[in-house]
DNA sequence: TTCTTCTTGCAAATGATTTGCATTTATGAG
DNA sequence: CTCATAAATGCAAATCATTTGCAAGAAGAA
């Protein structure tokens, strides 16, 4: 079972001791099938129309669950809202285009640096974040 | 005058078209004299028991003006609250601890970073932000 | 000093996120 | 399969950072 399937998380869910509610199921479904990290409000539109009665809290409510046990990655690309992913595992960080929003996956480039600030500060790094805005070639077109 | 001294702010201030009222000169002194990034809470905490009737909200639109004119830099470090502190004009990254909040500045290592990115992605990069965080020799050592 | 415009104080609004509580539901034991 | 029970949800209200409207106050040019 592949991490592109709603299967493969809803038996992590399972492992990790949470329920799987039909609204977890549903958040999941729309985090597998999103092209990029979503809000929560942005699950929540998605999910309204399909169940009448679903709350925003509740999808607030089931990402920190899930963050809790690393299903999930929160990162704020200071766009006002908190965005949320399916944990991949891979490590790395986000382009985002101030245009439209669009926003790329870009690899890590920090490693070395790391080394680096641990061996001069003597702080032991727990985690970094790192975003780059910019603008996408269409956005730049449409100027 | 040089940066380190309040009256280089208030002279950019001037400069800048903005007007320098009582507040506002409060508001550089406290930054001039910060060892980092502040919130306004922050900043609103100190001059408070200064001035009596010291509003809040004023310490945002001030820092909002000078962001507008270049002369203070804001940065989300994941704390909750936004920090600002005066435009150095180095760029540059934070260290923070988790344990103290202690914040230490960092140089940047993503020159060519960004170069690859644009390449790669046809971006136009506007900026990063990039926040490291870890744990400060004292807080490991008293855990 | 006077006038105009920018700022402030104060209070209320906003927007994202969280929380309390009664009700519902998933799941494991029998 | 049924039941008990802890976990999760719906709903409403609270919270927290930040913003805004408006009348009153103060900077700075003339």
């Amino acid at each position: 079972m592949k991490k592109g399937q709603v299967e493969y998380w809803e038996k992590k869910t399972r492992e990790c001791g949470l329920r799987l509610t039909r609204q977890r199921k549903e958040i999941l479904q729309t985090l597998v099938q999103a092209t990029g990290p979503l809000s929560a409000r942005e699950i929540f539109l998605k999910l309204k129309p399909v169940s009448e009665s679903f709350e925003l809290s509740t999808v607030y409510r089931s990402l920190h669950s899930f963050m809790e046990r690393g299903l999930v990655r929160e990162t704020d690309l200071g766009t006002g809202e908190k965005k949320y992913e399916l944990n991949s595992g891979e490590h790395g960080h986000h382009l985002v285009c101030v245009g439209c929003g669009e926003i790329l996956f870009l690899g890590c480039p920090l490693r070395e640096f790391e080394r680096e600030v641990k061996e001069k500060t003597r702080y032991e790094i727990i985690e970094h974040r790192l975003n780059v805005l910019g603008v996408c070639p269409s956005c730049k077109g449409s100027e």
